[in-house]
DNA sequence: AAGTGGTCTAGACCACCGT
DNA sequence: CGGTGGTCTAGACCACTTC
């Protein structure tokens, strides 16, 4: 891995650790140099990690600043790590409600840029969260670039499995929120009651390479699901 | 302004002009270096711009390609712009159903990290779309940031009067979106039914240094409103 | 092998904050 | 004024894609 990334993983791990939380005030850029032993800019591009991912913010002149922790659990937009990550005090547990391979039709075939009758894994499953259903998850992947899936992975994370078995590395994804009264089968699932609100995610996620490799729809508990999202202006 | 801003503006506003579209492809990092005549991090920095505002991904060995371009029109969440530059094919009013000083309660001086009692403008404005009502938006502004608003303002951009009259520069954001019953008086506003889902985003906006100026909460009709993310892994 | 983006270094000067 | 972040340059070498 890259340095600078290396180093942004690290100070991750210390800012969640706690360990600037008395002065929310990370070392100068000078002191991280010196600490690392690396060039301003490589320090500078750690950092610049830190601020997209919303643990920091920089002052000019002044020094780098912790942004205040988010007491509740959300779900993060910006991040692949997943609702167990997400929601770290919570117990998280899947249901596979269906996992199988299907032909790709129009629809999914305009969604995923691929031809019509390409291979795709189907796969829909329950998101339990402390031993409540919080959402319904349905996905569509290629098959040609995940070959293999199954109810194992699917349970732990697909994610993890992609990015670190199968050594894809993914690029880029769309994300189209919006809420909807919700449908009679998600109801039952989720406990809801029929045309109660549902809060929904459309999910499409490219490789670095451009290539569409998953789409997906998420269908949340309104009442459970919060999303955070963290913007840095500049 | 910096340089590497201005090429980013200026690439921006070619790749919105469809300059890249035959190609889906912007030119290559030495090409850009010669035309602008600078050097290649600060040809980087630009593009890195464009990167995070999701007009680009860029493919090691092979170039730097267009994203798809989102034909329906959303709410971008990680841009300032305002509905006017979301939506550029409809017809954005606002009207003003409140505007005056109040002082800020224990609720709301916790939310701005404020004291009880200090002046906040309080706006409360109806977004109307192609003539149908599209959002209900409830802002507090602290007075001592923002000392001057009125209904022209409020009516045209609050944003826009913060940047470039008061010269105030914004930081960072956080946004909390979920989704719930709507309450009975929205529901009228927004002309849907009583119960029905109402699309809700909570915004806490501070400037450079760290300082909490602004929280609002935004209620969305539900069959109108999709927000739109567009996500960077890397 | 040539082309193109990714990482890293070293150094200079500017802009802003706080004392 | 000293400290700290922001911008910019010039050059080197690496990693991946494409042919």
């Amino acid at each position: 891995m890259a340095k600078y990334k290396e180093i942004a993983d690290y100070l991750e791990r210390e800012i969640l650790d706690g360990k600037f939380d008395k002065t929310k005030k990370l070392p100068t850029e000078d002191e991280l140099i010196k600490h690392f032993e690396v060039s301003r800019n490589t320090i500078r591009k750690a950092i610049n990690q830190l601020v997209n991912r919303g643990y920091i913010y920089q002052v000019q002149g002044s020094g780098m600043f912790l942004r205040e922790r988010s007491v509740t659990d959300y779900i993060n937009l910006g991040s692949l790590r997943g609702l167990t990550k997400d929601l770290p005090s919570k117990i998280i547990e899947t249901k596979i409600l269906a996992l199988h391979v299907l032909k790709a039709d129009e629809v999914k075939a305009k969604q995923l840029r691929c031809e019509v009758g390409t291979d795709l894994y189907y796969i829909k499953r329950l998101r339990i969260v402390d031993k409540e259903p919080f959402s319904i998850e349905v996905s569509y992947f290629r098959k040609d670039i995940v070959p293999y899936l199954n109810e194992d992975i699917a349970t732990s994370s697909i994610y993890t499995y992609i990015i670190e078995d199968l050594k894809l590395s993914i690029g880029f994804a769309d994300k189209v929120i919006n809420c909807d009264k919700i449908d009679e089968e998600s109801a039952g699932v989720l406990h809801v009651n029929p045309l109660d609100p549902a809060l929904i995610i459309e999910n499409t996620v490219s490789l670095t390479n451009g290539t569409i490799f998953e789409v997906s729809k998420s269908i949340f508990h309104y009442q459970k699901a919060k999303i955070l999202n963290r913007i840095n202006f500049k």
